[in-house]
RNA sequence: GGGAGCAUAGCUCAGUUGGGAGAGCAUCUGCCUUACAAGCAGGGGGUCACAGGUUCGAGCCCUGUUGCUCCCACCA
């Protein structure tokens, strides 16, 4: 079969991946005794589309799918999307917004309606992309987060947790984003440094002598400092460390609030460092975590001043009513001022609280909410990777989730939104609270009408399930028998609390088992800067733009490529342009194989007498199978990906096709065909040792190969083994002969010989090396622009450019072109390198220290070197003195 | 405040149990040598952040310093 003269990828990825669709490759069905092994993909957000990101954390799940089933594993790449309940949400509510519609006016069922419609949309426009960048995906397993069977599991996890008390619901203090308008988890909110401000605030102290009554300046006061006098409205009380002797005789005092002169007590609490501040905390319950728990310990009331939409309320009174928070602020300040009660403000800074999604400032706000107890479901899951049921790559990532798993609080999983698994809890009129089965939602055991709670789950309550909620359980099925757990879990670092995390708890508890047994990390995809990719800097890329100017496999190539795992990798044009060199290079090499073997098929074997550079691509791919296999196992796809990028160009293209075409161009029929196929061999294991990484390029090739007994598609055609015997003791015999190569390659460049004039070369074998000499002859004129090479017994005579090798000494007469005095200049340049070397080999060896304490094997090659330079050392000087 | 990671050629990064510093890109020189100019050949370029220590021997192990990045934290 002819291949194209250039690489098109757009011109064959889609016939290659639809064709392994209709092949059905993908599948990954019950078979043993066949070990299953399986990867879940980390369900895309139906956002909107896949970023760079994306590609990356995919190509190394296919990487990796692909390398296992070649190897033999009945391997399962269980694809899916997230259904992103608030972030998904916003998108809609944006959109609706465009089209004027508000949406408490559209109401839940209708906006639910655009959801799901969303979802069709998007969801399948992932998918697209999946398939675009060649994901090997068991796309009939395909599961969605709120489809039906996702669903059905969510609920039962949900009533499971709550049955044994684990899940409860409960009015405490907790993350509120008025923007998103709604409770979001601590894992959520993300901690900004900024520049603010730290206010002192001068609290009188009630005066109970109202007789005395003095002049502001010299009534008593006590002074706090705040970071968000907003908040002071809601202040319920002052409190001070008991222990602090400054304020001791103020406890149970009573201080006058300024602005609107409200009543509030000074209590004591060990929460209070003396060293902060002023040592006195106003106490704000409604507003502020601390707060919170100082207001339960001294059973403080609780006064909200902020709205849900982060404008004061009522209580805020007259002068704030109706002002947002920030502003709000400002007056305050200013009310303070004119008040004679603001002591001081100074620059503070200090990490605020905002919202992952939207970036508002989180407000803390006291609300009834759902939680997950996280004590008992943390314990195994800090067990199981304290123990190595599960492993973390690279394991510094361990440290970040163990830390994670062991300062966990409990989780707020409700959250007030419309997109999402609505809580199955549902309230009777009449009793408490119930957990119901849909079957029967209508009444309650007591008669009383039902209503169901208004809220959804956190979005990660039913990413958490994933690894089985994707093999349809609560239903039993086969495939859940034969391939939970699955074997390694990749993703990104950022998720690791988020997601990695109560996957881990949620299926120890409901399986005791681990999810699976290894978490890949890797790092982030970043731009040519090393800046994080955002939208909000806009440097984000396109992987659909990047396939369709270079194609998928340079993409793949250039994520992964040159990595090492959990690193993080930046993205550059130039890199991928690099990579899509290496597919045309691939590309090329092919084609010269295809077109100089026509007519031949050949057996998967290597078979005849082999030249000496026959052994030695041989011996090296040899070598390339045996390490790009162990990286593979080691998870380390970037690089085997550089392995394999420098075997294919620098020595099979370089060297082996070039030195080929010694015996291609033979008259001898016997030794075309030898040479074709040991061509065809490598490259047949090139193709199988790439296809991970670079799956369409390798297919299309394979489809080529003239190769007897061949796979119907290379995905199935098995992971190459090193081949026995590969006479891997004579590769030293061609690696001779390239050093003299080179060697004479460099004489010529500096001698000025014109790269495309050929020159007489001489070759004066070493003692020994006759033979191996009179082989060699033939690559070296092939490879060293020679006009036939001489093999010579004694060193010639006249005016010569000498180069000394293991193997020999070369000769290149110089004729008129040569300046002689410069290539004295050269050899004595030479020389003195080697003089250099031998005095360093042997100040080594003089060191009896080194000599008795260092490996004999160490100590061995020392010599040998020692002896290798004296060596040379001699023939360069003769040469020197002929000259 | 706690923890982690990084620092190697102009740039992006490898460097496997400690044994003469590597690749790609870029740069310079010469070549369209019929697979490939998306290419070929060759060259230049590094006190392996700094300072100590262990060792016959340190890019690698230990201690400290500096610089950058990230994560975590109930910093009023």
């Amino acid at each position: 079969m002819n291949m194209d003269k250039t690489y098109k990828p757009q011109e064959f990825e889609n016939e290659i991946y639809n064709n392994w669709l209709e092949n059905g490759y993908f599948k990954a069905n019950v078979s043993p005794p066949k070990k299953p092994f399986s990867i879940l993909m980390p369900p895309p957000n139906i956002t909107g589309q896949l970023h760079i990101g994306h590609a990356l954390d995919l190509t190394i799940q296919d990487a990796l799918i692909r390398y296992k089933r070649m190897c033999g594993f009945e391997a399962l790449y269980m694809p899916g999307t997230d259904h992103a309940s608030i972030a998904t949400e916003m998108k809609i509510v944006d959109a609706l917004k465009d089209e004027g519609i508000i949406k408490q006016n559209l109401g839940r069922e209708k906006f639910l309606q655009r959801a799901f419609l969303w979802n069709d949309k998007y969801g399948g426009r992932i998918i697209d992309q999946q398939k675009k960048l060649g994901l090997s995906c068991d796309w009939d397993k395909s599961s969605f987060t709120m489809d039906e069977n996702r669903s059905r599991a969510v609920k039962e996890v949900f009533i499971r947790l709550y049955n044994e008390g684990l899940i409860y619901r409960g009015e405490r203090i907790i993350n509120w984003c008025p923007s998103c308008k709604t409770a979001i988890s601590d894992a959520e909110v993300e901690m900004i440094d900024k520049a603010s401000h730290l206010y002192h605030i001068k609290y009188l102290i009630k005066n109970e002598n109202k007789a005395a009554l003095k002049p502001l300046e010299q009534q008593e006061s006590l002074i706090i400092a705040t970071t968000r006098p907003e908040t002071m409205l809601g202040d319920v009380a002052v409190a001070v460390n008991p222990k602090d002797k400054r304020y001791k005789n103020l406890i149970g005092k009573t201080l006058i609030l300024p602005i609107y002169f409200r009543e509030i007590p000074v209590i004591a609490d060990d929460y209070v460092k003396q060293e902060f501040g002023t040592g006195a905390v106003k106490i704000t319950p409604s507003h502020d975590p601390n707060d919170f728990e100082i207001g339960l310990r001294h059973k403080l009331e609780s006064i909200k001043v902020i709205g849900d939409d982060g404008i004061m309320n009522e209580n805020a009174g007259i002068y704030y009513h109706g002002l947002n928070r920030f502003e709000a602020r400002k007056k305050i300040v200013e009310k303070l001022k004119d008040q004679g009660l603001l002591v001081k403000i100074e620059d503070y800074n200090n990490s605020t609280p905002h919202c992952y999604r939207c970036s508002d400032i989180i407000e803390p706000a006291v609300k009834k909410q759902w939680f997950l107890k996280m004590e008992d479901l943390a314990k195994p899951a800090i067990e199981a990777v304290k123990t190595g049921k599960i492993k973390f790559v690279p394991k510094r990532f361990e440290k970040q989730y163990l830390h994670w798993m062991e300062n966990t609080r409990d989780w707020c999983i409700s959250r007030q939104l419309w997109w999402g698994h609505r809580i199955p809890v549902w309230y009777c009129d009449v009793c408490k609270l119930q957990v119901l089965d849909e079957g029967n939602i209508n009444k309650c055991k007591c008669g009383g009408a039902l209503t169901q709670d208004e809220d959804v789950l956190d979005t990660w309550f039913s990413s958490a399930l994933w690894p089985f909620a994707t093999l349809n359980w609560p239903s039993e099925s086969k495939d859940f028998k034969y391939f939970f757990p699955s074997d390694v879990l990749v993703t990104g670092y950022d998720i690791i609390g988020f997601w990695v995390s109560r996957m881990i708890f949620s299926t120890l508890k409901f399986f005791k088992k681990a999810p699976f047994k290894t978490v890949l990390i890797h790092g982030i995809v970043r731009d040519d800067q090393g800046k994080k990719m955002s939208k909000s800097s806009g440097n984000g890329v396109d992987p659909l733009g990047a396939i369709d100017q270079m194609g998928a496999d340079a993409l793949r190539y250039s994520l992964v490529a040159g990595v090492a795992m959990g690193g993080d990798t930046k993205y550059s044009k130039e890199k991928l342009e690099t990579k899509r060199n290496f597919m045309n290079k691939l590309w090329n090499a092919s084609r010269f194989v295809m077109t100089n073997v026509q007519g031949f098929e050949f057996e998967d074997k290597i078979s005849g007498n082999l030249n000496m550079a026959d052994k030695w691509i041989l011996s090296r791919l040899n070598a390339v199978i045996v390490n790009v296999t162990k990286l593979m196992d080691r998870f380390e796809i970037g690089l085997a990906a550089n392995e394999l990028y420098e075997f294919v160009w620098n020595e099979f293209c370089d060297w082996y096709i070039e030195a080929a075409k010694v015996g291609l161009n033979a008259s001898n029929d016997e030794l075309k065909k030898r040479t074709s196929s040991v061509l065809v061999y490598v490259l047949d294991k090139i193709l199988k040792l790439v296809c991970p990484i670079a799956p369409f390029i390798c297919a299309k090739i394979y489809k080529s190969m003239p190769l007897k007994q061949k796979a119907d598609d290379i995905m199935i055609s098995g992971w190459p083994k090193p081949l026995k015997g590969a006479a891997k003791a004579t590769a030293i015999e061609f690696e001779k002969t390239m050093e003299l190569v080179k060697g004479i390659r460099n004489l010529r460049q500096q001698l000025n010989v014109p790269q495309n004039k050929r020159t007489n070369i001489l070759l004066m074998p070493s003692e020994g090396q006759v033979s191996v000499a009179k082989e060699a002859a033939i690559f070296i004129d092939k490879l060293a622009m020679g006009s036939g090479v001489q093999v010579i017994k004694d060193k010639p005579e006249g005016n010569f450019a000498a180069m000394v090798g293991q193997l020999g000494t070369v000769f290149i007469a110089m004729g008129d072109l040569v300046d002689i005095e410069a290539e004295k200049i050269r050899l004595k340049k030479e020389l003195l390198n080697l003089l250099n070397e031998i005095k360093r080999a042997e100040g080594m060896l003089k060191n009896e220290k080194f000599v008795n304490s260092a490996p004999f094997n160490v100590v061995d090659a020392e010599r040998e070197k020692l002896k290798k330079f004296l060596e040379q050392k001699s023939k360069l000087e003769e040469n020197l003195k002929n000259l």
